[in-house]
DNA sequence: GTGGTCTAGACCACC
DNA sequence: GTGGTCTAGACCACG
């Protein structure tokens, strides 16, 4: 299975997080299902262009968020997430983004009334991409 | 004059990021007003309680964006930020974080409506507190 | 004959290991008979839904401990083993256990009776629900 | 700070793993006490006589359990471990062990007596080592 | 000086 | 083939 994440070189975002974030959510959203194998980490590594060892991390990481689980020999698994924990998990990671926005806005004394206007133009701009 | 800044020892975030994101607020949202002497390196390094180098370098960073002036021998102003330039910085600050969050629920999959809800939530919340 | 052993797909534990360890102690305590002839490296397999290079590892290991002995083309039975020697292993065993959960107790400065009380509780639990 | 922690060379126990267990049973049976520097990776990798990179992952594994917090440039420090959580810690851990024990002995099924032997003998030998 | 990231490469255990 | 551990060493960011 090919695993769809792309890797910006130039952000100062660490490798590493680039992969881990998007895989989360690859894995929190559903696209990728309960029980399938990801790549090996050679593998992988090979496909992200990255070494063993960045791949090898990711794994580990989300291994220890209880999103993934891997076996000796065998491979890594994608590990089952209840809806409970999915929709707890997504709501989470979007109003903790949103809060920082929020707080930015207010301690640059940006009124409702602006913040407001400037989500709305976003939210339409970023919506209708995807449609 | 005493500079409202607020340090989380616990935060990932480096010291003199937190440190140059809030008096950059400060200064553009017009709480510092223009011409205002900052406190001496050493003695703001006291106030919040960080060593020196981390102070100079916020200094020198905010220098480097033209939000201070530095005069040897006299100490650090805060330098004229045009109504322009107050607007669309604030305008651009906030977009991005605002972008970020919203990127962040479609990486999900999180449908328009939910995000929505989510906003009006929590900006509610924010400015609640505020008034 | 179906060899009651039960596998966890989760733990770190090996695979070999897991399996190893249950049929050392079926066979210790005497559920399985001197001369009983265990299924087929692939029946096995099958069973326990994991590959034959599995079972055989454990086939050979037990062989090695003496526990097994494997006759070509007829097939692998489990061993005599003698009173003294079941009685030494099984004492061996438990003794290595409790000796890691005491030094455990004392590495975190864990009194000899706060011990007691904990040593008491599991024992009363565990062997309620056997009888 | 010296830290009391021993290395067995010829254990199967990863190295990474002989240190993690030593290092949370000092933090929290209160022998390290909270915000303790601890030595940097460098000088504790001198110490141990093993790689930088060993303690790196350790001091990051206790961080991601929340007993250590690591700032860069400044060093990684104890965390705050309340009094419950610490109690529940040890006593969490002592549990799993003792269960681990009692389980083995009753899959070779060791009786309640023979075990209760057993664990007299056992806690008075380590008990008196330690007095 | 400190920790943070990333690399290449070795060797082992498991299936 | 798979993952798991450990190494040496480089370079960057922070204080």
């Amino acid at each position: 299975m090919r695993i769809p994440i792309q890797i910006n070189e130039n952000s100062a975002e660490p490798l590493y997080h680039q992969i881990e974030s998007q895989l989360r959510a690859l894995i929190i959203s559903g696209v990728i299902t309960e029980g399938t194998l990801l790549p090996s980490i050679r593998e992988f590594a090979g496909d992200l262009n990255c070494s063993v060892i960045t791949v090898r991390r990711v794994y580990q990481d989300l291994e220890g968020e209880g999103m993934l689980r891997t076996r000796q020999g065998t491979g890594t698994f994608v590990s089952h997430v209840g809806d409970d924990a999915r929709e707890e998990y997504k709501r989470d990671a979007v109003m903790k983004a949103l809060e920082a926005a929020v707080d930015l806005a207010r301690s640059v004394h940006s009124s409702k009334e602006e913040l407001n206007v400037l989500y709305q133009e976003i939210v339409e701009r970023k919506y209708k991409q995807q449609e």
